[in-house]
DNA sequence: CGGCGATGCCGGAACGTTCCGGCATTGCCG
DNA sequence: CGGCAATGCCGGAACGTTCCGGCATCGCCG
């Protein structure tokens, strides 16, 4: 079995008494085959187990058959970004393109347009190296998320953040919180930068001083508590707190615990980004579903779009975001 | 820029006054050239910006410079994952290859051979469909864990969870647990196997009763909360629980304050799965360290090794695992 | 009956790379 | 000086596929 010599489409072709041609038309439904022969040349194949040689089929056709995907390499309450690889992955196997996964060990952007074909970047970072290199390849590039850096990819699916975090706003208003607080990574990122933006913007709408802590995009669980502990004991006093990282909202129980003493109560806690772990907190917290894994099957649709000219370069789409009301915010 | 016609092997050659050989032969090591042509290619081939076509070099090369990588689509509590995809992607740049994901949709073992030249799967469960095609392929396949069905890999990196558990149990006894209960995915994963395995046979040796409750491999929170709840409740009574789940041993929380009142003060929790979940849970919760990320990495070493010879067909390797004590089981 | 389009099939070139074998040229040593 | 090995370079074939153009054959219609 294992020194059995590959079987190629002329194997094919001989058994079944047809050319190499007549052979590849039949197999792939193009060129003019009868019916007859065609089911001939199909059952020799199944017979044979023949598989098609990607390699010498892409080189043929000067494509990959393969894109790109990178990440933030984000290891702590990776829940968003293992959604979003399998939207990517589910939308590209139904499109026949397998996924690669990228990262800054793969080289300069002009080495790239012979390994994929197009290439998604999820969140892409400004100042990141990678994705600077990744941005400048000649491959067609979809981002989630706009760029926060001077190159402009060529589509975006993003999602209404600023309407989103309004709308939570009020909605913690509406619930009681007169002086929301905010966690937030800062604006390396697109996503980050509207969530803030839009928190001050709300903020000075009603008259209201920002509380905000910066915290790194890639935070962990300890960092993000202790900007929680300083908001909490900050100026202004606050009497609900937004934190944007995902997921990370589920995080700050010991320390609400532990300033229960001196919150208002009644203080609400609320997440940019929905998880697992946010669904399932004791209490279950209000948050932002970005849903994910849609989200990465629509950049891929997206990039296979432009792939096909069916999308313009330039193209942006938005993607859905659904406000989930919880216990977290209903005092 | 993007009408420029590709610039191939024969573009640098032609541009360094020499052959396409020769050219092939600089650019990569190989053959005989002298130090001043080579750098003479060198330099052609950067001011072009050259890139090697994959295609045509793994054409040629009978190989594809790819990986496949496949894991149980477990979207919550999947920071494991996530870091044993990081590991295999680290590994396998530093090798130069490539990994794509692989899916249910990626047609069936005979298929495979012209798409990777290798498979890693991690955490094969019997009956899961695409596992039992993948382990039909006509290349080389690495498990993370051993495979509970009837087929063997070709290789298997695994860590002595056997022992780990014991370690745990008996760490749990130490620090005053007389009845410890355990919550376990079934036999499908032969991580899960193990773990169960080893607490019964621990209990038999200890003369206790065992008190389990086996939950599905991808069990959702509530699922398990319903479990941890029934063991709490039923025969024997239990004085520390220990959740198997990656990192679920966290969602316990507000089963085991509602369940505060009857329980034996000094409770003690445990899990078999360190996640940054258990490692910043309130309070902090004692863990056996998989070391995901290494993992990743070790699959994808042995899967190199496989590949050019370095060992055998059937190598197990081991991977090593640490008990992480924390406050949860320090009463 | 002659012409012509449709149908069914085929040969060969091309994609870009690697690799085998070979051919000069050079230098060394007896 | 003659032989022989080492050095530097090269031409062409091969990998397996797709695709362009072409060649019979057949049936239909004027």
């Amino acid at each position: 079995m294992r020194t059995e010599q590959p079987v190629t489409i002329v194997t094919v072709a001989r058994h079944a008494g047809v050319s190499k041609t007549t052979a590849s038309d039949a197999l792939r439904g193009s060129g003019r085959v009868s019916e007859q022969t065609r089911r001939r040349i199909e059952d020799a194949a199944r017979k044979l187990g023949y598989a098609p040689n990607n390699s010498a089929r892409h080189l043929r056709q000067a494509r990959t058959g393969t894109i790109g995907l990178h990440l933030p390499e984000v290891l702590p309450r990776s829940d968003y970004y293992m959604s979003f690889v399998f939207g990517v992955v589910q939308a590209a196997t139904g499109h026949d393109y397998d996924v690669t996964l990228m990262t800054s060990r793969h080289g300069r952007g002009s080495t790239l347009a012979s390994k994929v074909d197009g290439l998604i970047i999820g969140d892409p970072l400004a100042g990141d190296p990678t994705v600077e290199t990744l941005m400048t390849s000649n491959v067609p590039v979809v981002t989630c998320e706009r760029y926060p850096g001077d190159k402009t990819p060529d589509g975006v699916v993003r999602s209404e953040h600023r309407g989103a975090v309004r709308e939570l706003l009020d909605h913690l208003r509406t619930a009681g919180a007169r002086q929301p607080g905010l966690i937030v990574a800062g604006d390396e990122s697109d996503w980050a930068g509207s969530v803030h933006s839009a928190y001050r913007e709300w903020c000075a709408e009603h008259g209201l001083e920002a509380a905000s802590s910066t915290v790194p995009f890639d935070s962990t669980t300890d960092v993000i508590r202790t900007a929680a502990t300083n908001l909490l004991r900050g100026e202004p006093a606050i009497d609900a707190l937004v934190c944007a990282p995902a997921g990370a909202a589920a995080e700050l129980g010991p320390v609400l615990r532990g300033a229960a003493s001196t919150l208002r109560p009644g203080f609400l806690v609320a997440s940019c980004v929905d998880t697992p772990a946010t669904k399932y907190a004791d209490p279950p917290i209000t948050a932002l579903d970005l849903a994910p894994q849609t989200a990465g099957a629509s950049c891929a649709d997206l990039l296979f779009d432009l792939l096909t000219g069916a999308a313009e370069p330039g193209t942006e789409r938005l993607h859905p975001v659904r406000l989930t009301i919880r216990a977290s915010t209903q005092p």
